[in-house]
RNA sequence: GCCAGAUUAGCUCAGCGGUAGAGCACUGCUUUCGUAAAGCAGGGGUCAUCGGUUCAAAUCCGAUAUCUGGCUCCA
């Protein structure tokens, strides 16, 4: 490589290192770094075309680089491409990118009319270096670095436009937003947009249409997730697996109203605190009623309801709680962001000698849950915010302090999210990766002291003294609809066999082959399963598609043969063979899959 | 909420000033076919809604609703 042309600020004291090694272009320059360049490019072909453009800022990101502009015409996907060939022409016509050092009064001179770019200067504290980095006729103030010829080897794709507030701030002027990617190699920048093309094929709005799985109306209003028997299936199983897992960690269930009186949620703290996301007060006998927003309100007055004994703690109480949140319309998407949901939500009332136990039990919950899916995760404690917070540091330690034992107890690594908790608690937050790489934030462990005070909550210790508990809120896959919508995305509508909408179908090959199959279907029904029995007329070729555009894990296929011998043709998604075994042991394949919740198809049960 | 774009049959989409089209799906009849679409016929649309321009609007303009890509915010 030629890094002699590389400009960087003074001060950099890897330069000759960089020079000797004659290491690959991608070791020298970041990916980052050549999409930081890659936008400047990006901005000098935009200022080529549309004269007159104010620039906002242009960085690099996880998956490529944007800039932002302040144009009078909004620009088109047309405009997209435009910018593409006037990119490489300049790339072609003015490759050195060089970089100057300026004083503060030569940049707000070459700045001039540039608004945005003059508001940025004055964010560079006074004291830093001012540097410019110019190709051909145009130049940014950046701090850098960037790669040192526009004419090397690599490959751009500008993708999308949108709308983003200068600064993010919504008081502040909408700019317009390119977002683009470039990549070293041509390989890299095509297998990128496979991955874009397989989020587009796996978008479970896209899903729900092809598999019947959900869907919203404008009659109901927007936000609100119309589940379909396919989802509602998926949703059952999930719910199942959940309970059986929190009965066995010892969940009692509890159920609490939608609706509760307004002063219940002004006591919570919710009105002051929650106020803009709550739907407005409905009045019922002349007194102000809200819908909840969340369910520990509910869960507090269960709790008030009578004295508590140390004796019967920890207490844990769960609810498949739906909540109605206030959502700006402009967020809403699908099912990953609707106004009306359904938390997995748990609450925990127990002592402070307790509390790193109880987080520890959430924790390896979240392993076990998570694992039914083949998630991965990260998990981080987000500590005490800098400000607005209530209670004293004392306990703020103590609790960060549970949250730490407990992660140790159950072998979880954390990372830290300094300053990220609740105004009222330290949490323990999870991210889960999905089967494409994208993260999701889900599950979720927090430590409350607020709502202990502020309804006054207290039980009998075993020295007769009134104490007050401590709260652990959690929730596991935090909403239902977040979730399952996750999932659908997570397996791109290929369920496993437990939680698949159907789970067998069952397909004659000729009409006089029917009862067979109605026979088999019957049994599979009576073992619980989720079947469809394709006994209609028709072709069995057209029944095998249908089966296989549904994803139904397995087709069971039956003509003379199977009938005489009592077995099934056994066809697993996802392959054109077929296995021929008995129905009896079809039975035990299917049983094991579903009572070991295993998530491929083609796990055999261990022999007995 | 904001910026931009979209909305035509159940689905995917064509038509872009001169009285609505295709494929798949659906219904009926024929076909009984051993692993991804049998044949023929038929039904189905106030071209999102409301208003305007025009001799004439799915097509042009405006408002509303919903959706999409983002920003901000979040389970």
């Amino acid at each position: 490589m030629g890094a002699s042309g590389f400009i960087h600020p003074a001060g950099d004291d890897c330069m000759s290192e960089l020079q000797e090694a004659r290491e690959p272009v991608e070791a020298a320059f970041p990916l980052s770094t050549l999409r930081h360049s890659v936008a400047h490019l990006m901005a000098s072909a935009v200022a080529k075309l549309f004269p007159g453009v104010r620039f906002g800022f242009g960085p690099s990101i996880e998956h490529g680089f944007y800039y932002d502009f302040d144009l009078e015409e909004p620009l088109t996907d047309k405009d997209l491409r435009k910018i593409e060939k006037e990119m490489r022409r300049i790339a072609k016509r003015s490759p050195e990118l060089v970089c100057h050092e300026v004083t503060r009064e030569e940049a707000r001179k070459r700045l001039a009319g540039q608004d945005y770019k003059l508001e940025a200067l004055e964010l560079i504290p006074q004291d830093e270096k001012l540097t410019f980095y110019e190709h051909g006729d145009w130049a940014d103030l950046c701090e850098g670095p960037h790669i040192d010829r526009l004419d090397r080897d690599y490959h751009f794709k500008l993708l999308n436009i949108a709308g983003a507030y200068w600064r993010g701030d919504e008081k502040r002027p909408m700019l317009q937003r390119i977002y683009g990617t470039a990549f070293w190699s041509q390989e890299e920048l095509d297998e990128h947009l496979e991955w874009l093309e397989e989020i587009r094929l796996r978008d479970h709005r896209r899903l729900a249409t092809d598999l019947d799985l959900f869907s919203s109306h404008p009659e109901a209003g927007s936000g609100f997730v119309f589940w379909h028997p396919n989802l509602g299936a998926v949703r059952r199983a999930v719910e199942q697996a959940w309970w059986d897992l929190h009965t066995r960690a010892g969940y009692k269930p509890v159920y609490t109203p939608h609706v509760s009186r307004e002063s219940l949620f002004s006591v919570s703290g919710h009105l002051e605190n929650y106020g803009d996301l709550m739907y407005a007060p409905m009045a019922i006998d002349e007194l102000p009623y809200r819908v909840k927003p969340m369910n520990c309100p509910g869960h507090i007055l269960i709790y008030k309801n009578r004295g508590r004994s140390y004796r019967e703690f920890p207490i844990r109480w769960a609810e498949l709680g739906t909540v109605y949140r206030y959502e700006r319309s402009g967020v809403l998407h699908g099912m990953l962001r609707v106004r009306g949901f359904t938390q997995d939500d748990a609450h925990i009332f127990c002592t402070p000698e307790q509390l790193s136990d109880e987080i520890a039990g959430v924790c390896s919950l979240v392993d076990e849950i998570m694992g039914y899916f083949g998630f991965e995760y990260t998990a981080y404690l987000a500590t005490r915010p800098a400000d607005k917070t209530i209670g004293d540091d004392e306990i703020w330690e103590k609790a960060t302090q549970a949250l730490r034992d407990a992660a140790k107890k159950v072998g979880l690594k954390l990372e830290l999210d300094e300053g990220g908790g609740a105004f009222y608690g330290p949490k323990i937050d999870y991210k889960i990766k999905d089967a494409l790489g994208r993260e999701w934030q889900n599950s979720t462990i927090q430590c409350d002291f607020n709502l202990p005070e502020r309804f006054d909550l207290s039980y009998t210790d075993s020295d007769g003294m009134q104490k007050r508990p401590i709260m652990v809120h959690r929730a596991i896959l935090g909403s239902l609809e977040r979730f399952v919508g996750v999932l659908i995305e997570h397996f791109g509508g290929k369920f496993p066999f437990w939680c698949a909408p159907t789970q067998v179908a069952v397909i004659p090959i000729r009409e006089q082959h029917a009862d067979y199959c109605v026979k088999l279907n019957e049994e599979l029904q009576a073992a619980g399963f989720r079947t469809e029995c394709m006994v209609q007329p028709g072709h069995m070729n057209k029944k095998i598609k249908e089966a296989q555009h549904a994803q139904i894990p397995f087709m069971l296929i039956a003509g003379d043969r199977e009938q005489e011998e009592g077995s099934v043709a056994v066809r697993r998604r996802g392959t054109r063979e077929q296995e021929e075994m008995s129905f009896e042991d079809f039975m035990k394949l299917a049983k094991h899959l579903d009572d070991g919740r295993v998530l491929e198809l083609d796990h055999a049960p261990a022999k007995s």
